[in-house]
DNA sequence: TTAGCTATTGCAAATCTTTGCAGGTGCTAT
DNA sequence: ATAGCACCTGCAAAGATTTGCAATAGCTAA
């Protein structure tokens, strides 16, 4: 549990109220053992304190980006949400065939940071950095 | 005008029907010197055409997204477009604090583009990218 | 432990975006 | 030039997200 803690303390520290609904929507997402959606989170919470709010989950989920607890990704249209965590940062690519996830490491993006950084001065916030594109799979199966 | 002839061309050769509404909707982005929104693209239009309907802009501008014909630009939770032209190609950087917008040459990204498809054999779309950050001058105003 | 300030919540309404449908219209082939 | 098909549009309603407001409830300081 020390990912929640973590979330947990980091949610105190850039002094914001430790209500029951944000414990509640936090620990769903850290239950969640991939990226979940906003209407998944709204579900689940609700099954545990049913005067749960849609409008509560949003503003929460919003809050938790900004403050850097979850990572927001971008598929298409739709947004999912998972907990960021200071061990296994990573980054998404995303199929827009097949609608899988898969991992990247941050290295991959150090050089393109570097020179933004380098030649602009310009400082890219990659945090909720996803690409989407197309996996091997369903490249071999376009043939 | 060659940008706007190239873009209906390019409508025409992936096989949707050249309409009124959406020629107006495409003449609304090529008029505009930097990237609008659909609610400006709305109002630009409608005033030439009233009877043009919110919901056909949408349609409009997706289909126009998919085609390739406009780059879809994703500030925060604000989507605006661009005329997507065979030269000037570029992504953009955008700084979250001035909303200011800056060009990227494609150049930055290709060795990006090159370790994930040699690593993963994954292919990007990096047609709509955009990153976000902090420019220069909004950095120094920091301190 | 308590009082009081202020952030936060639930509700409802506003706003933004998508979708179903029936009638209208661009395009192709004659 | 025209007929006919399939695509598009406008409208209206559904769905998704944001916002205003009054009541509630964390948190801080005593």
């Amino acid at each position: 549990m020390t990912h929640y803690d973590d979330a947990v303390s980091k949610l105190r520290q850039s002094g914001n109220r430790l209500t029951p609904q944000r414990l509640l929507v936090l620990s769903t997402i850290a239950d969640s053992q991939h990226h979940i959606g906003i209407d998944e989170i709204y579900k689940a919470s609700k099954s545990v304190y049913p005067y749960l709010d849609l409008a509560t989950v949003y503003r929460t989920i919003h809050l938790f980006r900004d403050v850097g607890v979850v990572t927001e990704i971008g598929v298409g249209d739709r947004h999912t949400y998972e907990l960021r965590t200071r061990d296994g940062q990573h980054h998404h690519m995303l199929c827009t065939k097949c609608e899988n996830t898969f991992s990247l490491s941050p290295h991959y993006l150090e050089s393109f940071r570097a020179s933004l950084v380098k030649d602009f001065n310009f400082e890219p916030d990659l945090d909720n950095f996803a690409v989407a594109g197309i996996c091997t799979d369903c490249k071999s199966k376009l043939s």
